[in-house]
DNA sequence: GCCGTAAAGCTAATGTCATTAGTCCTTCCG
DNA sequence: CGGAAGGACTAATGACATTAGCTTTACGGC
């Protein structure tokens, strides 16, 4: 039996391959060894089980996200910026949505992933420093910005939408309704209701 | 051996008990069947097979959201309808992390999900009839009102917040961007940039 | 009160996975 | 050339889901 050359990154490659093709309800060990050309056995010599090649497979996508991120708000600042953070980032779960609900369906308390996620967190914040929030309204207003892309991108990604052609405009809606919640002025109290 | 008097429901309660309990990860039907003390093929009698026992559970979260939304719309419009359902929606999602857990990772497209999910749109379309948007606007607006909580929602119920504490603020502005959002003009040109 | 039927349970069996243990080549370094 | 390390394999175990076929209970009609 000639080695297979496999690595921890030839695993990861497939195991993708398998939720791009299949949906992540498909990736498993056994799916990956058959892809892979390998006993499924195999496979533990460079991964320690199916939840860190899950966990890799999140990573992997955080950090194509981010990427794709960091290039969109590339010489942008202010609304611009946003929005075209928020454009690549759905463009990057159209293209691949499966993809995208795998790392969704992980948990996302692991210090594993913390360092992905600490980057992806560091675009974000990047483009928000463009208004001006102090401290903790900067905390609120990502979380505000990544509720709002990440739910429009698992509702989409699932099907959720009835009309495919339409969602063009409902995410326009989406990112004009975070533009211009980013320029209102912060929450007049803490814990208080708002406006008034 | 006496009569367990199972029904469907009864399974369906127990599954829910075992989400609560050890989160959506948990529910097998070899938990179900020992929760019910019974043994694991008996549960066929009441269920199709796993698949079906989690379109249950997640159509028994959806109603229970959707009831609650209900009581939260009643006897108000505007503005003061879509604050308080959004506030009920984070409430049922605080309450019962777990639960709302399971229902999210569920496949949205499944035909027998769709009577259960129309209830629950229905109740925000109501909410959003205060605002004067037609046809595509409506459906847009609703697009994006769910696509905010829920992707709060998803998120603090994964832990992917830091600071629990703190998401009552967060939340607040999430509030503001969707309502302030709804109060501005619809788009200027379907697929063009928007305000400019 | 007795019988038959259908529903509700049970045990046994199968197949798929993940995971572990133990073995065997192959590569590469000295 | 020898030997160690690492990569891959087979065999074995254990958790589950699911199917098949058997047994018993509840209950309506006589």
């Amino acid at each position: 039996m000639p080695r297979a050359g496999l690595s921890t990154e030839a695993v990861v490659d497939a195991a993708i391959g398998i939720v791009d093709a299949h949906g992540p309800g498909a990736l498993t060990l056994a799916a990956v060894a058959k892809a892979a050309g390998v006993a499924a056995p195999s496979l533990y010599k460079h991964v320690r089980n199916l939840a860190e090649l899950r966990d890799l497979v999140t990573r992997r996508v955080m950090e194509e996200l981010t990427e794709r991120l960091q290039r969109a708000a590339m010489g942008r600042s202010g609304d611009d910026a946003v929005r075209a953070v928020m454009q690549a980032y759905r463009s990057y779960v159209t293209d691949h949505p499966s993809r995208y609900a795998a790392m969704s369906q992980q948990p996302l308390t692991d210090p594993r992933m913390a360092l992905a996620g600490e980057r992806l967190l560091e675009v974000v914040l990047a483009v928000l420093r463009g208004y001006d929030l102090d401290g903790p309204d900067l905390v609120h207003a990502a979380r505000c910005l990544r509720s709002a892309v990440h739910g429009f991108a698992v509702l989409e990604a699932a099907g959720a939408f009835g009309l495919p052609e339409d969602t063009e405009n409902s995410y326009e809606l989406l990112v004009r309704m975070v533009v211009g919640g980013l320029r209102a002025a912060p929450p007049p109290e803490p814990n208080e209701p708002p406006i008034g």
